[in-house]
DNA sequence: TTTAATAGTTGTCATATGACAACGTTTTCA
DNA sequence: TGAAAACGTTGTCATATGACAACTATTAAA
């Protein structure tokens, strides 16, 4: 149940045993369906997530009512609707499960107190920030200026993951285009 | 001299006047003239910068020759070529000011060195970076699948700043776009 | 101050992409 | 299993934006 998360902070941090039981004791199981929201727009988002098995998306609606992907979140990885989880402040984004996952929630509460009773918690959670804001700076990067099909190489290259295994609309939805635009693309290569 | 890096401080932290002290003392003063370059692609960056006075400017050359800014930090805000700093590889991005600056370095191995020492200071860290990542989060979203003129629309209620002191051409690398349809869409408004 | 370089504006034209629709395929769930 | 919904593909057309160029305005440097 906990190993993944166990070999996640051993990769982060040079966490003891000690430690390791303290905080994944905090963590606890959870099952969802696909497409299940774990917080939706409005709410104050109060929880983290480890995802043991399955896939998540952050996304947000914008005022023509297409979406836009912030990121997806695959095994092992660790994810939450950041900003506000952060600022506790009414979430734009939605986080909602595209596969049935088998994840690890704590709470906010939680989470912060290990964040400041443990030191080795601290750093996962401070590379977690690092890593998300150097992935951001990547995507705003790599987008700008670039033309579709060369966002299209560049996940192919940097996350080709997403491909295979998410459905073409939240993929173009993540490039920045619409669906019909990405089949189009698709078919130039 | 320090004043404003010890307002900076204080807002962002519960820090007392013997931290205070402690981390200002790692802080130089540097005089920069305009386009002076601070990091420049390749090198690995190992300072950091409060700016008391100023501008200084975060950008990319992508492949096709095209400018790519991630972000411009004015007075009273902190910057370092991020990326590179944080996993001390080489840069991809160019740091440069924009204006006649006056700057406070501090370099790295102090930087992280109070970071492990100065509780207060590791948080004011900490804020910076969730601080650069949402703010990155929200560029992302807004400018996915927005066409240029609502991107203008977001920097003028979003960062105001931006389009009274910084060139035209600079912003529009900020927004993703030429500075001819910057300038047309200006002409729009 | 003068000259050169840089930046901003505007026009024309080509093109990448969005909007929409039609259609076939796959998935979902009752 | 069968019906309905969602998804993916492909076509047409309209349009926003890039590329380029010509020109003016502003800034920098000698």
């Amino acid at each position: 149940m906990y190993n993944q998360l166990e070999q996640y902070l051993k990769d982060n941090s040079n966490i003891n045993s000690e430690s390791i039981q303290k905080v994944t004791s905090h963590f606890k199981p959870l099952k969802t369906k696909r497409n299940e929201i774990l917080c939706s727009v409005g709410q104050v988002c109060k929880n983290f997530y480890f995802i043991n098995k399955g896939c998540l998306r952050m996304y947000e609606i914008d005022s023509k009512g297409n979406e836009a992907t912030a990121y997806f979140a695959l095994e092992d990885q660790i994810i939450t609707a950041i900003t506000s989880f952060v600022l506790q402040k009414p979430s734009r984004d939605f986080l909602v499960s595209i596969e049935p996952s088998d994840l690890l929630i704590i709470s906010r509460d939680s989470f912060f107190k290990l964040v400041e009773t443990v030191p080795e918690f601290r750093d996962v959670y401070n590379k977690f920030m690092e890593f998300a804001f150097i992935h951001s700076q990547m995507r705003i990067y790599s987008f700008l200026g670039m033309e579709g099909i060369d966002k299209l190489r560049w996940v192919m290259e940097h996350e080709p993951k997403l491909l295979t295994r998410i459905s073409s609309k939240a993929v173009a939805s993540y490039l920045g285009m619409t669906n019909s635009t990405l089949s189009k693309l698709r078919a130039q290569l």
